[in-house]
DNA sequence: GGCTGTCTGTGCGCTACCGTACAGATATAA
DNA sequence: TTATATCTGTACGGTAGCGCACAGACAGCC
């Protein structure tokens, strides 16, 4: 939070004509989005949709078992509440904060306004939606294909893109919650990063070294869902 | 394709307006869904969106090494093709057809021109998104959670739902690659089945016979999934 | 300083699933 | 009938990841 918060730091937002966004802009609250909030729980009702400036979302699946694993993850690329405007009002999923900073938040409400002119906010909710699928259904096939250092290096990936600089504030207990791993699994991939110089961390600070390796060594569910991101929200 | 196909045997179509339907009618091909038929690859531009009425569609993901797994299912419940409303025109999976019918199609520009009216029809397809949403989710979990064999049930309840009666013409291979498992993985869950009286098959046709055992075998995502479905889509 | 809680590293047996190989069974074609 | 392709069953070694247990490292607090 170095930089003053502005709603053109969200992609989604900056890429609203400006008619849009100033009709929009009085609704915009500004809030701080502390690691661990939990914006909201399955099942639950949603009051708010969310536009990260410089924080990260994730959005989790819990099961029966307390077991989880993590569906997509959004930053200042994204939004969160789609089923807000898909009609649903609640997901089956929790959206969990992953990384601090802030967010600005419209009421429900007012936000359906805006949905409801059928104009350039649904067009680019809709665009957005079909990259959240695209990164659901990419996420679906990793869990099953991929090896657990592949997918370490997917989920760095995806989260630097989404920060300033190089380093993310995690422990790995929680990467592991995100991944649907064990702990020492996570350990052991990091472990096998580090000795190859690509990350440095400890308790809980990681930094990235190098990202040319690390893109390398992940396995081909971050390209692709990069590319058909870039492709639907330019 | 006993009984003479008809639109509104697609619960989409079916809970479409008088007004909207009719409006749709002159438009509505139905076409004959061969198994195996491949309605778009990943990437290609999409042409038509399908309504099934007795077929079922499997959208799956193909990876570079050639191994699979399917993303969601679609049937009389559903509609293939969201990407063309959803405004990306193509998508990164593969929509095969998992079990023969047929299916009402509708050209994408046709379908958009009431889809545009921003009505009933936006209404619909939105909430079928959520839907969908819900579905790649869950699948994601259980692909990191869940054994082949509670996986198996899954998949058996999911077909049978969007069946008339309680056989599927489906080989252990076929199931292997929606799954994205071995083949041999397949066999022994089914054997397991078969040994406690819930399932008989041969060469390619197997026969649920007790669905309420089947049922408790499966993992919670069937039912979490159905759930879901069955709020957004009453 | 010492105490305590959190984070990371490591080891070990266990299981599910994989890759591979091959054999028997059943349908279709010659 | 025989031949062939397809489908299913079984076996076996290899391994990735799990559950569990515990040890060391580092931070903050008294």
């Amino acid at each position: 939070m170095s930089a003053a918060p502005n709603p053109q730091q969200n992609h989604l937002l900056a890429a609203l004509t400006n008619e849009v966004l100033e009709r929009l802009l009085p609704h915009l609250e500004l809030v701080d989005m502390p690691l661990g909030m939990v914006l909201y729980e399955s099942g639950d009702t949603l009051r708010h949709v969310y536009f990260p400036t410089d924080s990260i979302v994730s959005l989790l699946y819990v099961m029966e078992s307390g077991a989880s694993a993590e569906i997509s993850v959004v930053g200042n690329d994204g939004v969160i509440g789609v089923a807000l405007f898909m009609g649903g009002e609640s997901t089956t999923s929790r959206a969990l904060v992953q990384s601090a900073g802030s967010a600005y938040r419209v009421l429900g409400k007012r936000f359906k306004e805006e949905f409801n002119r059928h104009g350039d906010m649904l067009q680019l909710m809709l665009r957005y939606s079909q990259a959240l699928i695209t990164q659901m259904a990419q996420t679906a096939v990793c869990n099953r294909h991929h090896s657990i250092d592949q997918q370490l290096c997917r989920w760095l990936l995806l989260s630097l893109d989404r920060l300033r600089d190089n380093k993310l504030a995690m422990t790995q207990e929680l990467i592991a919650n995100m991944l649907g791993v064990r702990r020492e699994g996570v350990t052991e991939a990091a472990g096998k990063l580090h000795r190859q110089g690509v990350i440095d961390y400890s308790r809980g600070l990681i930094t990235v070294l190098d990202r040319a390796k690390l893109e390398s060594l992940s396995c081909e569910c971050y390209a692709v869902v990069k590319r058909e991101t870039d492709r639907l929200l330019p």
